[in-house]
RNA sequence: GGGCGAGUAGCUCAGUGGAUUAGAGCAUUUGGCUACGAACCAAAAGGUCAGGGGUUCAAAUCCCUUCUCGCUCACCA
């Protein structure tokens, strides 16, 4: 299906071309919702832009196009206001017709691209031996989001976990390992994750305060890097207790990952130091070999060197990243790639893409996007710390976020007198609270900092979760409560809209297109949110005026049409959110 | 000091260059259930969109500047 917004962007075009000539063929037609419904639905502003150029008055060239328009059953007939917009009324007619098309489609009307191209994206990426706090939430969860959407729309996605199991933590963890706890080396889960996490504190503690322990560390990192045979398999062991851990997370958020962490990269570090060096752009600085940067300089104004490979021989992050680019343009075939990671490496990953675009890693037919959030801040607005202080363990937070639904549950069933089994207790405490958890940080523009808020995180009320998914429950009510089938609703005779509730939510349904276009390019799941947010209210609005049961016909067969679409919309919705729907709760 | 980002209602945040009233939600005040489940709806109140310039027919939005606050600036990732 074609989107109302295309429809009317080609119409506009052709109008324009058929007035003032071809060369206006390129003309945007500038075409937008307008945001105050007394004025139509949609409005072009094209008019006003080409007053100066074609030396007219607007409104008179707004009278042209609209004399050269054919929209006689899509539209009202345009009207012109103001200084020369031009406003566009959908026909409800019109409106019911297009709801009848996607009606029967599973995907609504969405289509999917074609071709489809090889889209990575690259997020969660935890750390072995440490645990997932909270700051791993918004990675992970908007991650998936992207992913859904962009697999939704029909691209081959490959969902990347950047695990941090390589590096200099290792050297740190093993050296400390062998002086304290030598056992734990050669013993599978000798050690659980919450020991790990102590530990790590503890080897971190005397990193930073003996030199001598430094040293060792960092040669327990390049043994490592080299394949000793004892280091591997103290490095395995530590990996697998880890990865473990993360898979409860992962289950309890239902996310699927493939990991493919930086130790899978480390064969080919060492052949992205020379090809940097044949390349000629490989400099030795203080001992270590940089590649310099463009635009980039420290506080004294000197140039900002990317570091590929240490004094001591090892290499870091920034060769890791480099040759995860190459391997995932040259032998994934990627065409987009997407970096889903906090914006304080939003330097990083410029240095990045840069070096490897000057060393010709990185083609000018591969995108890639490093898509940052903010931080996640406590309730004080302090930023929450990941290594020193105390954090937020995810899965602490996950629990307390299906309790509190349950507690909250409990108490309104006591109030209204229900009786649900415990089953069904803990599966829609369970959803509620998974939801609503995701659904916070969803929901907000994921470049602004987060507030980490349980209260407001938890709230039943407002731009939540909840509120949604009792808008998707409504529907299901009705369909109990008149025993019918929505799969078998009439998908004939013409849907009649009348009541302005009615026409305003029908209008929303139809935006899901657009909606997830824009998310496509954007990146912002966030407009998924506020699209659905605004669809729920128009359905509950909807829902107060207008009697749907008790309706006589055409308008009972019409509105329960309405009423499945919009849980549909809604279940869709959710689901490219990563959000499961209830059918009561 | 450099780079990047942010500053919108008491609070949390949307906001796609447009039309005498800049939008939600929360909190506050006030109405609406013998029910298609009120986890809802309706109404009120709340703003010199940080300040100052500029471009434009039109600026919260683009440009400049000042102030404030974050993040970041070589061997952690």
């Amino acid at each position: 299906m074609t989107s109302i917004l295309e429809q009317l962007k080609d119409s506009v075009s052709q109008a324009l071309v058929a007035a003032f000539g071809t060369e206006l063929a390129d003309t945007d037609p500038l075409i937008a919702p307008t945001n105050n419904p007394k004025f139509g639905d949609y409005q072009s502003n094209v008019a006003l832009s080409l007053a100066k150029p074609l030396k007219q008055n607007p409104r008179a060239i707004a009278q042209s196009i609209i004399d050269n328009l054919q929209l006689e059953d899509m539209c009202d007939s345009p009207t012109i206001a103001g200084p020369g917009f031009i406003n566009f009324t959908l026909k409800s007619n019109y409106i019911g017709r297009l709801l009848r098309e996607i009606q029967p489609d599973e995907r609504l009307g969405i289509p999917q691209v074609q071709p489809t191209e090889k889209v990575i994206v690259d997020f969660s990426s935890p750390n072995i031996a440490k645990e997932m706090h909270v700051g791993h939430l918004r990675s992970t969860i908007i991650g998936d989001a992207i992913a859904r959407i962009l697999e939704f729309r029909g691209y081959d996605v490959l969902r990347l976990n950047h695990v941090g199991d390589w590096g200099t933590q290792f050297g740190m963890l093993i050296a400390y390992l062998r002086e304290a706890y030598p056992e734990a080396l050669t013993t599978a889960n000798a050690l659980d994750i919450g020991d790990l996490v102590s530990l790590y504190k503890k080897a971190k503690v005397r990193f930073d305060e003996d030199e001598k322990f430094k040293q060792t560390a960092r040669q327990e990192v390049v043994n490592l890097q080299a394949g000793a045979e004892d280091s591997l398999h103290a490095w395995k062991l530590l990996c697998d207790q880890s990865r473990q851990e993360f898979q409860v997370v992962y289950d309890l958020l239902n996310i699927k990952l493939e990991e493919r962490g930086e130790s899978f990269y480390n064969p080919f570090l060492a052949d992205i130091v020379s090809e940097l060096e044949q390349k000629g752009l490989l400099e030795e600085s203080e001992g270590a070999q940089c590649v310099f940067l463009e635009g980039f300089t420290n506080k004294d104004g000197d140039p900002l060197p990317l570091i590929v490979q240490k004094t001591d021989g090892g290499f870091n992050y920034a060769t890791t990243d480099l040759a995860a680019l190459k391997y995932r343009v040259k032998e994934d075939g990627a065409a987009r790639i997407i970096y889903v990671t906090d914006s304080g490496q939003a330097n990083h990953f410029a240095g990045v893409f840069q070096v490897a675009k000057k060393a010709g890693i990185l083609p000018e037919s591969v995108e890639v996007v490093h898509v940052p959030f903010g931080l996640v801040l406590g309730k004080d607005g302090k930023r929450i710390k990941t290594r020193s202080g105390e954090t937020v363990k995810l899965k602490d937070l996950l629990d307390e976020a299906i309790e509190r639904a349950k507690n909250d549950l409990e108490t309104r069933l006591k109030e209204e007198e229900r009786q649900e089994t415990p089953e069904f207790i803990n599966h829609v405490a369970q959803v509620v609270g998974l939801s609503a958890v995701k659904y916070a940080d969803l929901s907000q523009n994921r470049t602004s900092d987060y507030k980490f808020d349980f209260d407001k995180m938890l709230d039943l009320k407002g731009n939540t979760a909840p509120y949604l998914l009792y808008a998707y429950v409504r529907p299901q009510g009705i369909s109990r409560k008149g025993n019918i089938d929505f799969s078998q609703l009439d998908t004939d005779t013409q849907i009649v809209l009348t009541e302005e509730a009615e026409l305003v939510l029908a209008k929303h349904i139809l935006q899901l297109e657009e909606v997830i276009k824009e998310v496509e390019s954007t990146l912002l799941p966030n407009r998924i949110c506020l699209y659905l947010f605004e669809l729920s209210q128009k359905f509950n609005q909807m829902y107060e005026q207008c009697e749907i049961l008790k309706a006589d016909e055409p308008q009972r067969t019409s509105r329960l049409i309405l009423a499945d679409l919009t849980a549909r919309t809604i279940k869709l919705g959710l689901s490219l959110l990563g959000i499961n729907v209830l059918e009561r709760m």
